[in-house]
DNA sequence: ACGGGTTTACTTGTATGGAAGTATCCCGTA
DNA sequence: TACGGGATACTTCCATACAAGTAAACCCGT
């Protein structure tokens, strides 16, 4: 049973920090932008602590950069930092995919085809939000089928550099082939076979390897090694 | 060449976090002790501000817990945090494994035997610190033989959990057993052969499940689900 | 002795003022 | 025109005061 809990006000620090971050990550804060207590304090009429405070939080998330006396930044993107994350994540989702392919829940394989179908209707629509969060909920359902939810939250952190990516550029992601590997991911699921499996989800993640060159090139402002 | 970097007086934020942190994670803060802004701050001689600010980095690291108009408590250990970390990292481990095995270079042979030789010592002489920072060393030789600093970067965060554990009771661990895992693996490597060298590094973390449950019932006031 | 309501002490959250540092602009000078 | 140098307008950092909420202690009546 699920026991109830209390809703209280958040507090402004927190409103601020969602919304900056649901901002930074959706790319309607450029990389590098620069921004200030006094103005956001001002533009919202809170005092320049919680905003602040907010500001700490995302810098501990690697999405912004305070630098003493000079001024606080949207961080930029570090190829570094994306490349790691890359590599995390075909490590990590191939294992679960494994995991996942000896006894794969038959609720999980109905919700992935349902996303399947989901990312072509927004691929034709040109939905790009749409797809980019279809996507992450078909990757999700990995985790949950594995029975390992929390290793997903882990994953997430990691993965906010790399969707920052994608909202920047969408026309640069082969989408047509993002679905036709999603497929094939489902199809070795079903089919039970644990190699099928990794390599499927392995090639999937590897195609990011290819496409960031190209969107590093066409917008080196948002960059840094 | 190394460009100069202009050394700055670190702020008052930055060393209460570095010294909360460190006394977190080496365990003198016992998980669920509660702290107090006013106390601290009074005790070092500055203003609740700073000391705030520390704690919402900390809270951001997940060592520490704010709970609004009630206190801040040093965060109790996360049993699911720490499998999935210890997933994580067998996932990534054993591939970054796998990568060195093709070409190890001989630089990291020679350290991970010295590092070895260390563990040795320190595990006659009962020094846990030394044993468990050269464990870190060891662990991380894999990540830069595969020059991939900076997966390692991203796994300490995982990594510091699991440190916490470890600390907080290195006697339930096998040292003697830890070593010769740690052998296995350097000898695989100098065999170029990468699936040992995965066997070995996955057989080495998954110690870890043995561990945790007999850790987590002598200590249970220091754990949450 | 026990229950219940009130007070009181303590917690974190927010606002505001000033301190210290940085970068820019402007103006005088060669 | 090019170049220094100083005032100025920012920035983040830290200190302090107060507001709002929690929890424990306390007192009082039964």
């Amino acid at each position: 049973m699920d026991r109830i809990v209390i809703a209280t006000a958040p507090s402004v620090t927190s409103q601020v920090y969602d919304w900056m971050r649901e901002r930074v990550l959706r790319g309607e804060l450029a990389p590098g932008a620069r921004l200030s207590e006094t103005e956001i304090a001002g533009a919202i009429g809170v005092s320049r602590q919680p905003v602040r405070e907010a500001f700490i939080r995302l810098a501990s998330d690697g999405l912004a950069e305070v630098r003493p006396q000079r001024g606080t930044y949207i961080g930029k993107i570090s190829v570094a930092a994306v490349l790691s994350a890359r590599l995390i994540r075909e490590a990590v989702e191939s294992d679960l995919a494994r995991m996942v392919a000896a006894d794969p829940p038959v609720e999980m394989l109905a919700r992935m085809a349902e996303e399947i179908a989901l990312q072509e209707r927004a691929d034709a629509e040109g939905a790009v939000e749409a797809f980019i969060d279809s996507d992450d909920r078909f990757h999700r359902l990995l985790a949950t089928g594995a029975r390992q939810e929390a290793v997903w939250h882990d994953l997430e952190k990691l993965k906010s550099q790399m969707n920052r990516l994608r909202h920047m550029s969408m026309r640069a992601f082969d989408r047509a082939g993002t679905i036709g590997q999603h497929r094939d991911i489902l199809e070795a699921l079903r089919r039970r076979s644990p190699d099928a499996a990794e390599r499927a989800v392995r090639a999937h993640l590897r195609q990011m390897l290819d496409e960031l060159p190209r969107i590093a090139a066409r917008h080196p402002d948002f960059f840094t090694d």
